[in-house]
DNA sequence: AATGAAAAACTACACTA
DNA sequence: TAGTGTAGTTTTTCATT
């Protein structure tokens, strides 16, 4: 039976990895990054594709995992007045019995929005959203001060949160 | 003409404040914070309304602006191998004639994914995306090196994206 | 790539607390 | 008056050719 030049069997449900990105998908993507409610049809129309060739793409990438979700960003302020914190953590050392628990601390708590683990001395840094100081007096009680696995911490409240997105930069080519 | 007595005029489209949020609201958000693609009727089921008043819920919360967008999230790998960084940066003064145009810069910076201004000693702290290191010192001299606004500038390469995401808590009540 | 069926989103209207 | 449910219309999505 004659195969495509890649390899793959012509009929093959590719469900995980999508070789390369064209300058079509890219196009969508920077549509979809920005309003994922954006219909195929006005897709199709500003990518020169017919509306169904748009539908297959996206749900290539939704099945590859290209694009990982759809979601609605939520003003924090409007459902709760809220404070944004960043935290600066130093472990006491960074070997991974010491790491590991500390990530699914991080991921377990929901009032960490973001956690990053960063180059140099053993350290993590946090985005925090909690309802008022008090709440983060006393949830950095137990994540940091009352946690033998941390050395020092570091808090820095946010006064503006100028910009906040996970868009990505889409290349040309 | 009959106003009504918050002034609004009758036909008024209200696209301004909403209340407060019910139970229904919160419930609402919560579904479309992880998955804003649910179907209106898939969300009636769960939190025990009508298809239309689900509808008409979420239109009021986009108008109203605590929905403030939907959006598809894009694995920044499977586009393109990125490296994130986090650089905090000192300003020489916090007064707004520096800080305003530092604000506009990121902002105007693709590649600067987020951008909290801090208390304390004039500082922003960001989260930049980048292709590759050669990148980052590109934009990095430009935007803090021969930045006479800067004082000075540290950079934190991240090795690990352990929690990501915009998700905030919405309280039961 | 185009067509048509299925599903979802939206609108109008009458009703209720 | 604000908000609901029912039912009907339009738009979008999706599978088939």
């Amino acid at each position: 039976m004659r195969q495509r030049p890649d390899g793959r069997p012509q009929n093959g449900r590719s469900t995980r990895t999508k070789r390369h990105l064209d300058q079509f998908d890219r196009a969508i993507l920077r549509i979809l990054q920005n309003d994922s409610r954006t219909s195929q049809r006005m897709i199709a129309e500003s990518v020169h594709l017919s509306p169904a060739a748009v539908q297959r793409r996206i749900s290539a990438m939704e099945n590859s995992g290209i694009i990982e979700a759809n979601v609605a960003i939520v003003a924090p302020d409007a459902v709760q007045s809220s404070i944004t914190i960043i935290v600066e953590v130093h472990l006491q050392n960074d070997r991974a019995a010491t790491i590991e628990p500390m990530k699914a601390l991080f991921n377990a708590t929901p009032e960490v929005q973001q956690c990053y683990y960063v180059t140099g001395n053993g350290g993590f840094f946090l985005v925090m959203l909690v309802p008022d100081m008090k709440r983060y007096e006393h949830l950095s009680r137990t994540l940091f001060s009352e946690n033998s696995f941390v050395d020092t911490f570091r808090t820095l409240v946010v006064l503006d949160r100028v910009k906040t997105g996970l868009g990505i930069v889409i290349p040309d080519f």
